[in-house]
DNA sequence: TCTGGGGTCCTAGGACCC
DNA sequence: TCTGGGGTCCTAGGACCC
């Protein structure tokens, strides 16, 4: 019985999201910029059309953004979060086969679909998310996973499709395989198509052909199994049971360099109770923690980083607990005389928190501690994000990020709701 | 002035053991 | 020249993704 998958992917989708709520925005070139308001990582088509590229510097292409009156937006991840919401629940209940891939794509499994028109099931997706939601999206159909990514692309690319397009013919795959550069492949970046156009493996094509045992030799297990799903054999199945994350990381370039090891220390313990948060959201504790320090790397001035890890002897998800051991990694890393740009947080070594192993010489309270977090989650979750926290983390925020053009949260905060004037 | 953040998986090589 | 061999576990680093 051979596989179908649909990828849904979401058009430029932060570019889109501003666009919702603001249409006085269609059809203008749009960009949104990364944290701190450093790069540009989303563009809608307009803005592509004017030569702008991805993870470029603002600063870089500032001119071409003044010339063409480009309308720039801070990332408001509040907002893309609750929309790819929307956009996945409708999802859902179109198709309940579904693996939620990224905040704007999930692959759909369709094999067994009614009477097997698989374009025109695209194209339902398609109006059904455009209509409940306002985000436009494209669809690839394919018999892998890999495939499927392969004709969404072009899907994107060439509009008289209408965002849909079916790739399930053995002469239509081979076709447009031909036509796909190499490094557009899934699982192809930029190290290995370098090494394939080196060794005349320009297309996708070229690699579907390329000997089993190069592939592996060169490209590990990994990239073989690109090949192999080029082939539409497929090598991935759909994952629909979302599963907890293996490590979670937490870190922010600051606004401005920090030179003293306080300021450093409140940036690093707010990461640290946004670690704490995540993990217990996703009912885990953590075994270790890794906090790492760094200078800006663009800049001239004498260059740092380093980072150190350690390990927990309960395994744990209590703010004050993990701040402790997170501000003697930080003491033993950090040096003086540096401006730092940068710090982050990593907790590893996960486990379920009803089954962690207790340690005889434990001498503290969990159980009242695990209530006092509760209390803080629940005060934080009823009144907003960090109204209560612990001291260290501080009130000044000398590490805040730059957002200066923060569109409004229209969808997650009352203060920011649309007002219609009549 | 100004260069993002959060993940996964695989492999090579070292430590350790018998 | 050559210094035992083979297994397992762990970690760092490299590739990739969005």
């Amino acid at each position: 019985m051979s596989k179908v998958f649909a990828l849904v992917d979401c058009n430029n989708f932060y570019a889109s999201c501003e666009r919702v709520f603001n249409p006085k925005l269609e059809g203008k070139p749009i960009v949104i910029l990364s944290n701190n308001d450093g790069v540009i990582i989303s563009r809608s088509n307009e803005a592509k059309a004017l030569g702008i590229k991805m993870g470029v510097p603002v600063f870089k292409n500032a001119t071409l953004l003044e010339k063409h009156n480009v309308n720039i937006f801070s990332s408001n991840y509040a907002l893309y979060g609750d929309l790819s919401q929307r956009v996945m629940n409708t999802l859902v209940l179109i198709s309940p086969d579904i693996e939620i891939y990224s905040i704007d794509e999930a692959f759909i499994d369709i094999s067994d679909l009614y009477e097997k028109n698989f374009s025109e099931f695209g194209i339902h997706i398609k109006q059904t998310i455009y209509k409940w939601v306002g985000i436009p999206v494209s669809v690839g159909i394919a018999s892998t996973k890999t495939l499927s990514k392969v004709a969404n692309h072009y899907a994107k690319k060439h509009l008289e499709n209408n965002g849909v397009f079916e790739m399930t013919s053995p002469d239509l795959v081979e076709k447009i395989l031909k036509q796909t550069p190499v490094d557009e492949v899934w699982g192809v970046g930029r190290k290995y198509s370098k090494f394939l156009y080196k060794n005349q493996i320009k297309t996708a094509f070229d690699l579907r052909n390329a000997k089993d045992s190069w592939v592996r030799k060169n490209m590990s297990v990994v990239g073989l199994r690109t090949v192999k799903e080029l082939r539409g054999e497929p090598c991935y199945t759909l994952d629909s049971m979302p599963v907890g994350k293996k490590a979670i990381l937490t870190s922010r370039s600051y606004g401005k360099p920090l030179e003293k090891y306080d300021d450093v220390l409140q940036a690093t313990s707010n990461f640290v109770s946004s670690c704490a948060e995540k993990l217990r959201k996703q009912k885990s504790c953590a075994r270790a923690i890794t906090v790492f320090v760094m200078t800006n790397k663009f800049s001239k001035g004498p260059q740092y980083i380093n980072g150190k890890t350690i390990k927990f002897p309960v395994a744990s998800n209590d703010t004050s607990e993990m701040i402790h051991y997170a501000a003697i990694a930080l003491k033993m890393i950090f040096r003086n005389a540096y401006k730092y740009k940068k710090s982050g947080v990593i907790v590893n070594d996960l486990v379920p928190e009803e089954n962690i192993q207790t340690s005889l010489w434990d001498t503290i309270d969990r159980e009242k501690n695990k209530k006092l977090m509760k209390s803080v989650d629940k005060l934080n979750d009823l009144m907003g994000r960090n109204k209560v926290k612990f001291a260290v983390q501080g009130l000044d925020r000398k590490w805040k990020m730059k957002q200066e053009q923060l569109s409004p949260c229209y969808t997650t905060n009352w203060n920011d709701i649309l007002e219609i004037k009549i």
